[in-house]
DNA sequence: GTCTATAACGGGATAGAC
DNA sequence: GTCTATCCCGTTATAGAC
């Protein structure tokens, strides 16, 4: 073996979905990249798809489960008391983050990548990751939930969505190595900090049920 | 002509563009859609990219002309203040919302479509669309330094990047025809009062420089 | 204006030699 | 494990009959 061809395989395939898309990206131009056979992909993974999951394990699973763990150690350190929505969010956003600035190094821009696989994934993106998506965001929302007793369910089932679509836009945008000094994420503490500033007030000011206890800046419906 | 053959096609591609995404939708299943010949399109349109840029432009375009138009409101209705924050935004997002709604009669689930444009523009829409978008952001982030001069450009550039986030996230969740009673966009009004009560305080919290006159809720960067 | 037929190409998958 | 050769499909685009 020259040096795993299954490893450059997963390698090719997880920059080249990451800049071009999972629909975009032909199996041809996969081993082309590897500098390896269209065969050897069919040997090692199976179908296209089967392929798709071993990148997917290997690049977005792990962003799931640290969130996770993050979120235990939140709850932790708050003792009895329930987190800071600030710190659950924290513990949502930061393994993304991370990510952008970690891949660099192997030279995969995963930012787009996750932009899209959040935004719009692929019915084949769907069919691997849905299940994971779905306890993942449940499991933050129960968490929310507790720390804003006050809101309802529908409420920040809604503001995490927000979330969600406000890191898709973060990724989308953030410029390949940081070029254009656009949206710098080398400082992977300030650009959380950066993002919970902004995002923490829109939970903050979420409407309240009437024992309201949560705080100022109540919002008005408009006349119906 | 049955009913015109053009207009056709061009309903047929904006409703497949919209589920499906522009690269993934093949002339022949637009063809197939509108029960007409695949020469027929290249007869009336030329290429695949010129069919796109005659949906983009009957379907995206209008979005952008009513931003700027509301925003000349908003302009006039303040006199000779800056106009808020609020009103600035909310003529930045009202058009999408309102397409929501009007396009269901037409049966175009065209929140997902705007979803992925905004989101991962493919290159063919950002080769069509991607002067329109700049030059309406251009606009909009001149009026919204106006309105907080305070506020470093960088800091409201990266603000109005997370809003156009949370377009996406709005657009890429909401339910077709709101199935699942999910996100609720019947009522524009409300969607979009929803969506600034949690924008408006992600802008209040932007940092302020030296002479701030802003207002409260300061954050901490944190230490180096 | 609308059709059929076809050119020219790239895609995923697999059989079978090495 | 890795390669070549090949199958069969769907794609855009065009030529030419009607």
């Amino acid at each position: 073996m020259v040096i795993d061809t299954r490893i450059r395989i997963i390698d090719a395939a997880e920059r080249l979905f990451a800049e071009h898309g999972v629909e975009q990206t032909s199996m041809r131009a996969i081993t082309r990249a590897a500098e390896v056979n269209v065969a050897a992909v069919h040997y090692h993974f199976g179908a296209r798809e089967d392929l798709l999951r071993a990148v997917l394990d290997r690049t977005v699973s792990p962003l799931n489960e640290r969130r996770l763990a993050l979120l235990d150690q939140a709850i932790d350190a708050a003792d009895d008391d329930p987190p800071s929505v600030r710190s659950i969010l924290a513990a949502f956003i930061r393994p993304d983050i991370e990510a952008i600035e970690g891949l660099r190094d192997r030279g995969v821009e995963i930012a787009q990548f996750l932009g899209r696989v959040y935004a719009a994934p692929a019915p084949t993106v769907e069919r691997i990751m849905g299940a994971q998506f779905h306890a993942v965001s449940a499991r933050f929302l129960k968490e929310l939930g507790r720390s804003l007793p006050q809101v309802a369910h529908d409420d920040i089932t809604y503001a995490l969505r927000i979330v969600v679509g406000v890191l898709v836009a973060f990724f989308a945008n953030a410029t390949p190595r940081g070029r254009r000094g656009d949206l710098d994420t080398t400082d992977v503490d300030v650009t959380v900090e950066r993002l919970l500033d902004f995002l923490v007030p829109g939970f903050v000011a979420l409407p309240t049920r009437p024992g309201q206890r949560q705080l100022v800046g109540r919002r008005k419906r408009p006349p119906p």
